[in-house]
DNA sequence: TTGAAAGCGCTAACAC
DNA sequence: GTGTTAGCGCTTTCAA
């Protein structure tokens, strides 16, 4: 792109505020960085100048001397899918910021197509991000929505970057923080819930199953039965996403195979929307013939009728947390962490 | 916060180019800008010697030198409303992201309470984003979620910054780019709608009134009304705001007012919803008892039982027409330019 | 077409 | 405590 524009008058520098109360330039940039060793004649001086002139630091200037950005990335590796179909990605954000705004470190936005082969174009996007990461344009990377497969986190770790995931990562031995929500544990009461109400035929309706939150959720539902001694069954479960076509598709499949379905776990709310939609068209009634349980507690859940069960997870406080971890790290912290954080059945009407 | 840590290792710098390529710091940097004024055998030297070095330009350097910072922000002057609370957000996200991608402008995030009273803190806020803008952190500035009385946009005109807004300013006077949707032609649809299908009282859920948005929905309702030659009468009109709890507040208030109010125009779907709950309650069958139309044509209009009426905007569109507005005044373009979107009326079971 | 040289505005030793 | 000085890595005249 052409930006051939004269770009805007410069402000005042710090060298004008020196000369302004009479002082260094160092002096100004004790002030201005908040070294102890000003006395309070001088320091005062400088902050009067400095308001009176209206300075601001130039961060380019600073940064260039520094070697930090003040700035720390929010990738989000996949903009088609369910990240930006619900207040998902709203809340957090909402978290990362809300846990950055003492702190005056800014928030860069990076989207990013999926990592091949769902998107094409995957491995230039992948380049891209890395360019620009690596190339100094922050100091730290927050990750959102990766594949399992994907080779962004060991590439940005390997270079050095303090990076945490939001999620487990899929390959274990990866020296990562992440933040994760207990998926396996939602799926599990989920399903549990249901066995517990008599549920007999309880089937599931996975989330995509290259990513660890798709298939957390899917293996709680496998402990549920183990726990209860029963077995799990091909026919129970359908492959799916976290859309609401997705959700209808993989209903309308878990009928055909087991006709006798009387409960079914939905990998989202979003998703449990389309396969309610379904068994309504089928002449079933839910929750008498058919319970639903859903996740993520989405406002989808709350506008459906019945009413949806589902798996609420703190969203917001999962990007607070990263947030807080990646600051840790970049206050110096040599240690990774982990953490998990509870989900919770939400019951209302639908099972 | 303390950020003790030494930063990561530099990578190789323009000179390393330069000596690996045989050549001198311009003329790789000739290279790297795309001037013409290279000689092919240069151009090649340096070239392979950036690809073997792995050279990625220092932005910090550059910017200092060139007064641009290549970031473009985003700034959200609202976070507490359904600018998160739906896939609002999100949609304009991917939107601008969409239009920037070719181009290698960043989006960078920020985040700030209202403007007072609505947010204590405003205030605060608003100087750290001033702040933030104006220190040359951004070359131009994208605004979400303006109150009416924000004195953010024209502070950052009077400054010189390329600002486009996203909704119609509330002072006409302001020498701005802006994106809007049609909320008043989408407020004069619904409320036609309604009158055309026999309703006789039809009244409205406003949004939050010193927002455009929510007074040109308010406006189209009256105009549809001016219209048919018919009075709007203060009763069949409440005040709400986008949210569910707002617009059963202000439904509950309605059927005060206007207990036999046959039809009702709501501000947002989700706040319809709230809406329909209350309702439901006062054992209004809908759409037989009182037909409702939503806005937004969010998830939430899908999953209500009826589906809802509602006008749908080009949320995604928006955002990429904001993006495409900034960047032809970075490119250059003086002139301002103002942009309305359609929108259009989505007709479901709620009336 | 190319190179030399002068900064962009700031921080951080290192004296004093 | 404070000032002096030397860069950080890059773009951009200006000569050649």
């Amino acid at each position: 792109m052409p930006l051939d524009d004269p770009p805007r008058a410069p402000g005042p520098t710090l060298e004008a505020v020196a000369r302004a109360a009479g002082v260094s330039r160092s002096t100004v940039s004790r002030v201005v960085t908040g070294s102890p060793r000003v006395s309070p004649t001088a320091r005062h001086a400088v902050e009067e100048a400095i308001e009176r002139l209206g300075y601001v630091p130039n961060p380019a200037a600073r940064s260039l001397v520094t070697r930090r950005t003040g700035t720390v990335a929010l990738v989000v590796r996949e903009p088609e899918s369910r990240v930006f179909d619900e207040p998902f990605f709203g809340a957090v954000v909402r978290g990362v910021s809300q846990a950055m705004a003492r702190t005056d470190l800014q928030l860069a936005l990076l989207l990013a197509g999926a990592s091949p082969p769902d998107d094409p174009d995957g491995e230039h996007e992948r380049r891209r991000i890395e360019r620009f990461l690596l190339g100094g344009h922050a100091d730290g990377a927050l990750l959102l929505s990766l594949h399992a497969d994907d080779p962004l986190p060991r590439d940005l770790l390997a270079a050095g970057l303090p990076v945490v995931l939001a999620g487990r990562p899929s390959t274990p031995d990866l020296d990562v923080s992440w933040v994760d929500a207990d998926n396996r544990g939602g799926g599990a009461a989920a399903t549990e819930h249901l066995l517990a109400s008599g549920r007999r035929r309880v089937g599931v309706l996975t989330g995509p199953l290259d990513m660890v939150a798709g298939r957390d959720r899917l293996d709680g539902y496998h402990d549920a039965h183990a726990a209860r001694g029963l077995p799990v069954v091909p026919d129970l479960q359908a492959r799916g996403d976290f859309t609401r076509e997705g959700g209808a598709a993989a209903m309308m499949r878990l009928l055909t195979s087991a006709p006798d379905v009387d409960g079914v776990v939905v990998a989202s709310d979003v998703a449990a929307l389309g396969a309610l939609q379904v068994l309504a068209a089928a002449g079933r009634r839910v929750p008498e013939d058919v319970a639903v349980v859903g996740f993520d507690d989405s406002i989808v859940a709350r506008s459906v009728q019945p009413a949806l069960t589902t798996v609420r997870q703190p969203v917001e406080e999962l990007g607070a947390r990263m947030a807080q971890l990646l600051l840790a790290r970049l206050a110096g912290e040599a240690t990774t962490q982990q953490v998990v954080l509870p989900t919770h059945l939400v019951v209302r009407d639908s099972g």
